[in-house]
RNA sequence: AGGCCCGUAGCUCAAUUGGCAGAGCGCCGGACUCCAAAUCCGAAGGUUGGGGGUUCAAGUCCUCCCGGGCCUGCCA
């Protein structure tokens, strides 16, 4: 089976549009390859955060993707920074690097300009991702669109290691979200995010009445009748029915749409309960996982060694080919 | 290592010679709406980065610290 890795940032809350965008992929993904799925807590600190709580958020991240259905006996599922090698693969890409490759990543380009405080870590953090994924020798990613560019520098720095220290590593490509892109509920033209308001984006972990509250005052549009054009607001409430909803119900609505009688209202309450039937048995499964930390920490505790044979295996030799130690 | 500039509400910024800490946007509540949006009404929001000092009175002046930005030097 090809080997895959992804990440994911331990700071802020899954919701609803990770889980559809992502999580669910990563679930299905697990079948047909050998999935290694990472907490990059390290990656996390190249911004604002809190020392105080990261280990903890981590810790919740592993429990929410595990109720998610993430099953640790099918994917190597672990935290980061319990794996040293990561960085010391960093640092050895760093110098197989281009300077000039990195100044050019968009990503880095927006995010640096809405801060005032920029780290270096922020600027090599494409790098930490090279490593991720190549410590695992993964030939695929899965990737949101924004993280395509990321994946390609990858690629170049696997070419660039192999010719001048010998064939090792694998050209990874990229995996592009088969997942659905939820945009947010307050702002239909923008992606849900963590990073934006609350009222943007749907907790998976949030109550119940909260999500209503949030769906019921999702953006629609003046209303009646447009055909077959739908507002973007509209279309993301389509998209979260589809997910969820059997075709028949998602046809019915559509059917209004089309001939004008669509009344939103009814189809936010159809939204909000075909989400929550998705929905709760994973709050179920979390709720569950929470009453026996001690658990999620044990099945981490084996990610964590899973992770380890392989890296410091692989480690060793590239070590060896670098020139470096320990030998 | 030295010099210069900056730090005020969640965000962008005001505040006369030192004289009651404010606005816009956002957030929250309400009206309107099938639900929203727009609009209208209302409310909340602050240790002015922190400590010390001068003064009747400090966001404003002095001093130290923290944080951020820029310039120069040292090392060769």
């Amino acid at each position: 089976m090809p080997k895959l890795f992804s990440g994911i940032q331990p700071t802020g809350e899954l919701h609803i549009g990770n889980y559809f965008g992502a999580i669910t992929n990563w679930v299905e993904l697990q079948e047909k390859h050998d999935t290694v799925y990472c907490i990059v807590d390290l990656h996390a600190i190249t911004s604002d955060y809190d020392p105080d709580t990261l280990r903890e958020e981590a810790l919740e991240m592993a429990t929410d993707l595990i109720a998610s259905g993430i099953d640790p006996e099918k994917s190597i599922l672990f935290i980061q920074s319990e794996v040293r090698e990561h960085v010391e693969l960093q640092w050895i890409f760093n110098s197989v690097t281009s300077y000039g490759d990195l100044t050019r990543m968009t990503q880095f380009k927006d995010k640096s300009d809405k801060r005032d405080f920029v780290s270096a870590g922020l600027f090599d953090y494409p790098v930490l991702q090279a490593a991720d994924i190549l410590l695992y020798k993964a030939s695929r990613v899965p990737v949101g669109e924004d993280q395509v560019q990321h994946v390609e520098l990858t690629r170049r720095i696997a070419r660039k290691f192999n010719n001048r220290y010998g064939e090792f590593f694998p050209e990874p490509e990229p995996i592009i979200g088969r997942g659905a892109r939820i945009m947010s509920t307050a702002d239909p033209e923008r992606k849900m995010s963590k990073s934006d308001h609350d009222k943007h984006a749907i907790g998976l972990m949030e109550n119940e009445d909260s999500i209503w509250e949030k769906i019921k005052s999702a953006v629609t549009d003046p209303g009646k009748a447009q055909g077959d054009e739908m507002s973007p607001g509209v279309a993301n409430l389509f998209t979260l029915l589809e997910l969820t909803a059997p075709e028949s119900t998602v046809e019915g609505f559509r059917e209004d749409h089309r001939e004008g009688n669509l009344m939103y209202i009814d189809l936010k309450e159809a939204v909000h309960e075909n989400l929550m039937a998705e929905i709760r048995p994973v709050q179920e499964k979390k709720e569950e996982l929470m009453e026996n930390r001690s658990h999620v920490e044990d099945l981490l505790s084996k990610g964590k060694e899973k992770a380890r044979e392989i890296a410091s295996k692989n480690m060793e030799q590239v070590r060896q080919m670098v020139g470096v130690g320990p030998t």
